[in-house]
DNA sequence: TCTAATATACTCAATTTGAGTATAAGGAAT
DNA sequence: ATTCCTTATACTCAAATTGAGTATATTAGA
């Protein structure tokens, strides 16, 4: 077929497919909610019976509600709405963050079903709310991911678990060429050599892990018992759902750089000490206090109060606002991070 | 219901859904595939006959093919599948941009038919292909926004037909506080008193066109004839892509920041006037001369060949190859923009 | 050989960054 | 009241980066 001809076609398509519809496809909506309280970033997980998963236990997941047309207008309020119904949560800040649609299929369904796909979200709230907890948990993100956590300097997990492991991985390919793509995904990944650690990496470091089979689903979506040292690299999660989280947390990471995202997790008025301890929560590395401060104030993100914070246990702190007129002078307000820093 | 009970049926509700599916929707596939030629970034659309749009004429629209799950392993290589079939284009850097589903069902089936949401993916290639052209076109991008090209200063247009209408669209609402508000947006928008032209804002500026009923699409989707404004305001395109466009401008002008992409849409060896060449016509601003060599050279994006161009008409320029080790050495390598600049 | 056009090299002040030291203001222990 | 500990805030200073130039090199063509 010539490109000519190709591009005709292409264009009429879909008048063909509209008289013989495509096989239905079930769409999902997951959302990442996110919170920081006490220098910990959590994330709302539910319990699922997932059957894919060895032994057939219950697994964390995300909250998940799949699209109803009739009833929700948009996806995002069809986000909302499950998330209101079921949690009791209204979420301020939403923003769409990866369809997926890869991998996994509703394992009840099997082949012949419905494909499932996900359109992820990343939900931003106050810490606080979900007093008591069922089923629905507000879990330290660290927990899935214990390597991403520099804040007391480079995880020995990294050096004593994951590079040993990853080490055997690539060698186990026999062919060279594969090996060294192998080694530069892994210096890339993990910031070995020259790289420096690149906190927005989340993503490429699951994937490595998970190519590795060195996390628990990545052993059973391949019908393998789990490795040993599955059980040091964090909680598993229902199906692609550590996978998603993964992207939420890179994203998140990228993001504070260039927007002023990090105001939604925070109350109305807060120390400079708050704001820097969830910053570093969220990039999971220690920032120079002084220049910290200097950077947020000299930026224009923030005014002071005239307040004082006075349960400091020292000096009182001045209270500070978000200054929402740095969203007209400035072209990407956010939080420039430096490389990981030792605390002071 | 308590948020504890809610949490319990959250976390069963994926269960009770399988039983009793949801209705079907079907899930479309665009792609956004951009080249660079000589100066101009240019978009690659089909003629399409949109019966929603007034007149029902063709119009220009975004390649595009239903997702085919029986057949697609997953969304990427299903978008590619259609875009190699159909064009002949073989995709290489490929991204998801964003799920639509907001607005738009297909106008033929009305409301009892299947929702569509659209899953969009911007494609860069390099110069080149589709030598001759059926219904199939490479356009410039700016036809589509002639408002977001700075390269030759601001825009007549913005001043003389832009503000005006804006002006009187925010002082139709009668309510003070929203003006404020529309005021407020116009301005961050289009960068006017103490803010700067954002680059990357170009979704934010055609949805306030939109929102204010100048452009065709908005006239259109209402059931109004298009205001006289909407002459100027650009081609205009089938259902939302326009707007799925003006998202993926506006995420390649943010991405060419902080990861090497501009060079998927160079030649394997170029000379830095053609690299600024392209970089500016996707920012759609000048950058000083001088300065961009020293920032991509001492940045490690590049590395000379010790070859050199002679096409130049005037002293030879070396040819220079994307330096890969970059992705190894700095966490967010890309090219850096100041402000706009005027040609030197 | 002069000029126009382009490429490349070098300069320099202003600003920003990284990494501190110094001082201020509270509470608790002596 | 004095000392110590803790946290907050202010100030310093060298190094690096940026913004905006000027200067020189190398070609083609008048």
């Amino acid at each position: 077929m010539t490109p000519r001809r190709a591009a005709l076609e292409f264009a009429r398509l879909p008048k063909k497919s509209a008289s013989a519809p495509s096989p239905s496809v079930v769409v999902g909506l997951n959302a990442v909610i996110v919170a920081v309280t006490d220098e910990v970033p959590r994330v709302l997980t539910v319990s699922r019976t997932d059957h894919a998963l060895a032994g057939g236990g219950p697994a964390d997941a995300l909250p998940f509600g799949p699209l109803r047309p009739e009833q929700h207008r948009t996806l995002e309020r069809g986000l909302r709405s499950w998330a209101r119904q079921q949690t009791g949560i209204q979420l301020g800040y939403v923003e769409q963050l990866y369809t997926f649609g890869d991998r996994f299929r509703d394992p009840r369904a099997g082949q012949s079903g419905p494909w499932m796909i996900s359109v992820a979200y990343l939900a931003l709230v106050r810490e606080q709310q979900l007093a008591g907890s069922g089923e629905a948990h507000w879990r330290d993100w660290y927990d899935y991911f214990p390597w991403e956590d520099w804040r007391s300097g480079s995880p020995a997990l990294i050096s004593q678990t994951i590079l040993p492991a990853l080490e055997s991985w690539l060698t186990q390919s026999s062919k060279t060429p594969d090996v060294r793509t192998r080694r530069e995904r892994r210096d890339i990944a993990f910031g070995l050599h020259r790289t420096p650690w690149d906190t927005e990496r989340t993503l490429e470091r699951y994937e490595l892990l998970y190519e590795a089979r060195l996390v628990a689903e990545a052993a059973s979506d391949a019908g393998e018992p789990a490795p040993p040292e599955a059980e040091d690299l964090g909680r598993p999660m229902a199906l692609d759902h550590r996978r998603i989280l993964a992207t939420a947390l890179g994203r998140l990471r990228g993001k504070i750089k260039y927007r002023p995202v990090v105001f939604e997790l925070l109350p109305p008025v807060f120390t400079l000490s708050h704001l820097q301890r969830v910053v570093e929560a969220l990039a999971g590395i220690r920032l120079h206090k002084q220049n910290f401060r200097r950077l947020v104030e000299r930026g224009g993100l923030v005014e002071g109060t005239g307040q004082y914070d006075e349960e400091t246990g020292g000096r009182p702190a001045e209270l500070f606002a978000f200054r929402r007129e740095v969203l007209r002078e400035r072209a990407a307000p956010g939080v420039r991070l430096p490389g990981p820093q030792a605390r002071v």
